[in-house]
DNA sequence: AATATTTTGCAACATTGTTGCATTGCATTA
DNA sequence: TAATGCAATGCAACAATGTTGCAAAATATT
């Protein structure tokens, strides 16, 4: 039950109008619009999860970037972006806590995912399924849901032939 | 997998037929139905289990027993329960797997946990809230869904007043 | 009771995550 | 652009969690 709760003004994160950005250009532009000083961890970890169409665990991004950074910059890169509203987390039950871009309503103190995630059983990997919304689920007397997050596991498309 | 087809309608590992069984004699009963053998550990993180009225982790049984049997054997066991259908994991964000028993239409290799989850904020209980099922979710052209997991979080009875 | 089979404890190791602190790098201002 | 203040990083040390092989102990079977 550890939660920074840091709140800022509502700013955007993925794109920016009227201009189709490089990356590069567009990570810088997340970074700053998030308040964050641009350092070469940040970038190239951002990076990572804008050129990946799955979600991302912290040791996939350990693996890949080698020796680039410490481990404890990716744990503390990865927190930081969970609190901007950068990211969100993923709940598995295979004690390998994924990562994944947030879309636009989301930012600090205030997550917005309240999308379908997709597991795949044979690629591995997990999806984003930002137009399937979560259905509403109507709870015993008394309780109060907060959040709810469902997960679909099964062969992915890429895998299904 | 031979189940022994119960007749009774929805009848759950809790309860055994015609009779009111102590918890000690259900236990073996249980372990025995699993076609395991009745040890000390297996019985007491069985106990647990029937005891408790939210879900377990495995530092919660490593808590309970201090030096009772080993963290190996803790391991081991709950792994064993869960291949046997006794009991299910539930996904977390937070890197904590937790078990709950599962169901009598459970068994060896296919469990029928398809029912919602509620994780109290508070209190930091987990609950099988059994008869509320998990809604189908329809998918994108060439996803297969094998299994859907549906978290909720927020308060819960006891701590709402 | 003797034997065969499983389970357990232990040790050793691997992975994952956290914290304090000195050093480095970034951003701001002069 | 250079100086300065603050934030981020690397490193070390540690804690928590999870895995494996193997000998000893417990359980089930005969
Ligand atoms: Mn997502
Ligand atoms: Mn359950
Ligand atoms: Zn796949
Ligand atoms: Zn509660």
């Amino acid at each position: 039950m550890k939660k920074t709760a840091v709140v800022l003004p509502m700013v955007s994160l993925r794109t920016t109008p009227n201009s189709v950005m490089e990356t590069q250009e567009r990570i810088v532009d997340i970074l700053k619009k998030n308040s964050l000083s641009v350092t070469d961890s940040r970038k190239k970890i951002l990076r990572y999860f804008l050129e990946s169409d799955g979600a991302l665990a912290h040791a996939d991004i350990e693996h890949q970037s080698g020796t680039e950074f410490d481990r404890v910059t990716i744990y503390r890169t990865l927190q930081t972006f969970v609190d901007k509203g950068i990211i969100h987390t993923i709940p598995t039950a295979d004690n390998a806590v994924r990562y994944a871009l947030c879309k636009d309503d989301c930012y600090a103190g205030h997550h917005h995912d309240d999308h379908v995630h997709f597991m795949c059983d044979q690629c591995g990997t997990t999806y984003c399924l930002d137009h399937i919304t979560v259905p509403g689920i109507s709870l015993p007397a008394g309780f109060k849901a907060q959040q709810t997050d469902l997960v679909v596991s099964g062969i992915c498309s890429k895998c299904n032939n």
